[in-house]
DNA sequence: GGGTCATGTGTGAACGTTAACAAACCGGGT
DNA sequence: ACCCGGTTTGTTAACGTTCACACATGACCC
């Protein structure tokens, strides 16, 4: 910088507020020093400029497994939105998620003193971990429940799960049988709780849940079982709470013999690239994941500018139900 | 830090040298500033480090969609081996990629002063961008292709299309058809050669081959196409270029009334989860993405720390091939 | 024509760390 | 008692920014 200012014949400082836009500089000094700039190659110390302004212009994101095709869409989302708004991104992915993990990963984003911090974080246990951080550094939730009411931003699970629901219930299916993903999982629970509501708005009966991790494998042994309830012609529609246990769903029906749509309609949640492609073409439930990754750094940008909001925010994105072919009115026997 | 040393009493030095392990001090001081350290609840500022030593223990990481099993996978295994050796990652992940985006990348990257770079460059443009910089900053190509002489750690994409080739070949099939990924992709360039060479070793016809884009969508287009070449009994056997679009290919075929493997026998490549689980499960070629991101940070590191090594290293890590039903011996008419 | 004000620029001191050097200490050999 | 070499510690000066302030300059008003 000093030879900048050398070159551009200024102080050190005029270059200085040259490169942060300072009003306060005549546009014949402003040129000269940008022609130094360009001539020099020059680049400014990020390092020195944190050192100084205390900011780091750094945003820490902690993620589970970013391999599934939720998470890792959320964070190409968050990426993008981070970069336009010129903002680096620290990101943390955990295989496993728990208190001591979370805590760890939040410990590793504070030591490189982040400016904020979006966890996707969506588990119970994981929540409550990163709540218990809140003060210190501003948060922002993707996924994350009501819990520890801090700011979250999600896709509406419940609205999503009631949409499935009620549209096998609009198709004339008598009640509608659901594959939920792990328990401690927010999402999970969310989806669960909507297709529980719809039922019991339908005043229809509540089958029992199966539960999945949401791998495919875990949808496929859920799905060896239901087959010999809809075999009994007792399962014709079932809600699974996403597109890789629809997925394997459908391979272990298909293994046994149960036609899909005309013995069991299916909806899954997600919308992932392959849901399309599936035989049948699944239908589900489209969360916009970019979306929430936008809204996301939008809020927590807000929250660093603006402090801590008096109230804390819970912005929704509604997912939208998309139409394919493994749904169908049931079979009239 | 200065407060450390006060509480500790000693100089503000000997704190640094306890935190940085330097051997030269006493085993009672140590610890003495180690319980200040504690009792402060003390973190060194990473920014003042970094403008001292020059260095910012941040490792830059150019990624082209996400959102894709492979890449997704390939950045979680960076990100631990990468925390693991106590570096932070900083990502930019692209939706298009060429040669103007991926130099915004690189700037971006450079402006936050990394210590080293992978370049998740699977295509030749992009390759080319990143070899641009070479000499700058150690750098370090994921699916590099053999673009620019620089470091590359890759899987071995010409070997593993050679065992999907042969063994189709060795099930009794008389040739084997291609769909390709997009001719730009190194990857699908060395799974087109490893299926082409695989062919010419065993002196068979070399089929036309289908171009897609990885996609479910495209791989369902090429095998509209090519379901036609199956009912005629041209195409009894099919290697795609990833697991997508090979889902796309049974879906297309199903449609059609071409059954799988009975009439066609079908190889994918990746092993993403759900490959296990479609109708029928399918014979594929699995990457070890978790070590070739292992395998990149340690090369990485290693040329940071001991300046440019002499040869462009060549790192390749071994796929295998995964036999489930979706192959079998042609059906004999 | 002197004060006031806005605009443009320069000066010096931080920020929190590590590097380089200097000084104090300690034990052992003569 | 002396010196010598190694170990341990302290002192000072960077690193490259921004901030707070002070100082010019010119325009405007009474």
């Amino acid at each position: 910088m000093a030879d900048v200012a050398r070159i551009a014949g200024v102080s050190h400082q005029t270059v200085s507020r040259v490169l942060n836009h300072h009003p306060n500089v005549r546009a014949a000094t402003r040129d000269r020093v940008l022609a130094a700039i360009q001539e020099l190659g020059y680049r400014r110390n990020l390092s020195a400029r944190a050192l100084v302004t205390r900011r780091t212009n750094t945003l820490g994101v902690v993620a589970f497994d970013t391999t599934l095709y939720g998470p890792a869409s959320t964070l190409f989302g968050l990426e993008q939105a981070a970069r336009d708004a010129g903002y680096f991104i620290s990101i943390v992915s955990l295989k496993t998620i728990n208190r001591k993990t979370v805590g760890e990963a939040l410990d590793y984003l504070a030591a490189q003193a982040v400016d904020g911090l979006i966890a996707i974080a969506p588990q119970v246990e994981a929540a409550a971990a990163v709540s218990a951080l809140e003060g210190t550094v501003p948060v922002v939730a993707v996924e994350g429940g009501e819990a520890g009411g801090m700011p979250v931003v999600a896709v509406d699970q419940v609205h999503g799960a009631e949409l499935a629901t009620r549209h096998l219930l609009d198709l004339g299916h008598r009640t509608v049988w659901h594959i939920a993903g792990p328990v401690d999982w927010l999402e999970a629970e969310g989806r669960r709780n909507g297709w529980r509501a719809a039922l019991e708005a339908a005043g229809v009966e509540v089958p029992p849940v199966a539960e999945g991790d949401w791998s495919p494998r875990s949808g496929y042994e859920a799905g060896r079982r239901i087959a010999d309830d809809a075999r009994a012609g007792r399962a014709t529609a079932v809600f699974v709470a996403n597109d890789q246990m629809a997925l394997g769903l459908l391979h272990a029906l298909h293994e046994a013999g149960v036609r899909v749509p005309q013995d069991v309609s299916i909806v899954g949640f997600d919308d992932i690239p392959e849901a399309e492609f599936l035989t049948p073409p699944l239908t589900t439930v489209r969360q916009d994941f970019a979306e929430v990754g936008r809204k996301s750094i939008a809020l927590l940008l807000d929250l660093i500018d603006t402090g801590p909001s008096a109230a804390a925010e819970r912005i929704v994105v509604p997912p939208v139900l998309v139409t394919r072919s493994s749904t169908s009115p049931p079979a009239t026997i």
